[in-house]
DNA sequence: GGGTAATCTAGAACACGTTCCAATGATGAA
DNA sequence: TTCATCATTGGAACGTGTTCTAGATTACCC
């Protein structure tokens, strides 16, 4: 509990372990894009990374650690994405929609990692929950920013985005899990970024 | 694939199967409001139902059908509950505020029972999507009521019971991993049933 | 009642996440 | 350079979800 191993206060890494870690993340995300969450085996992925089981486990503590680690990293290069081509609507909320969409469209071509992080996150337990709130958090910021605002959001609009991500994320899982089309979540999200629009 | 054994064209159990059923859900319930999840063992839950392992995997193919069954059972009892004792106030979004925080405070009670049936729901693959469904379909049924019209809703509200059951559902998850407050949730909730004052 | 098919039981066996250990290798301070 | 500490390795071992099998029991039809 007291001695948590990799964020607060991170001892920097050498080079060769930052190597390492990348390797990690990477064929995870490999394993993942194939069969989904099942197929991300850690022995395989330690095997593939050319690592042994046991730094596998130190430089991740968990499955699911490494699987919303994982998931930290797309969200990342997503955003990066997002910051070049800024969505092109001018209503806030329409902005919001048009980002969550392209989101979504990113996700949908690799929808096995897609479902592999998001089972991940969902099914993260008390001891993931600074990793998760990292994600959420890289998440809010995203909405903030497709926002397109020249002052900072009112507090109405801050609660707005709370529901927003909650509605982004309880869809992205009905979506996975075959319960509702692509076009359902899209008038999910309009739905919910009606919120903003006050 | 082709030869679900249960829900589909389920064929009428006996009385004794009926008894066993009862008495393995209820098993369950016990095992999960001590140590939520994880404390769910497949082996454990037999035994303690006076059961076969292979007859526990009979009546419900996997620890994930188990616990999401037991949300149904749950969800079920809530409803009664709530059907009992309708929501005081007026306007419809006060009034789904006011039964999902009642229902809030329920689960609050067996917080380890909250735990393993969410977690559940949210780990649950596409094998279990059709009993998901249905619990889906249940929290639908009681936003709805809570409402108190006495005409169908508009599609606009039926749009808003999506983000209002989105909301509630990810709401959960957020405070059962720790991340938010019940002050939280209600603000989060009540956010979202301002889509159905319109 | 007798026969048959379905169900149930006890328990072994398997898969995969996780832990642990002894031996080896890298790193940094004196 | 030498030593001490920490990281890494390979692999065994453990726990729990899930599957499988052989034989007993039950349900049902004649």
């Amino acid at each position: 509990m007291t001695t948590s191993p990799r964020p607060p206060a991170a001892p920097p890494l050498t080079e060769r372990q930052e190597a390492r870690r990348r390797r990690i993340l990477h064929t995870a995300a490999q394993l993942a894009s194939r069969g989904g969450f099942d197929a991300v085996q850690m022995r395989e992925v330690a095997e593939s990374s050319g690592v042994a089981l046991g730094t596998l486990y130190r430089y991740f503590p968990s499955k699911v650690h490494l699987l919303v680690a994982t998931m930290q990293d797309q969200l990342q290069l997503m955003q990066e994405q997002l910051r070049k081509h800024p969505p092109s609507a001018e209503e806030p909320g329409a902005r919001v929609t048009e980002t969550l969409m392209r989101t979504f469209r990113g996700l949908q071509r690799e929808p096995q990692l897609a479902e592999a992080m998001v089972r991940a996150l969902t099914f993260a337990d008390r001891s993931v929950s600074a990793e998760v709130d990292q994600v959420s958090r890289l998440t809010a910021v995203l909405i903030t920013e497709a926002m397109g605002l020249d002052h900072p959001p009112s507090r109405e609009q801050l609660a707005a985005v709370r529901v927003i991500e909650h509605t982004w994320h309880s869809a992205l899982v009905t979506w996975l899990s075959g319960r509702a089309s692509i076009a359902q979540v899209r008038i999910d999200l309009e739905t919910a970024c009606r919120l903003l629009a006050e």
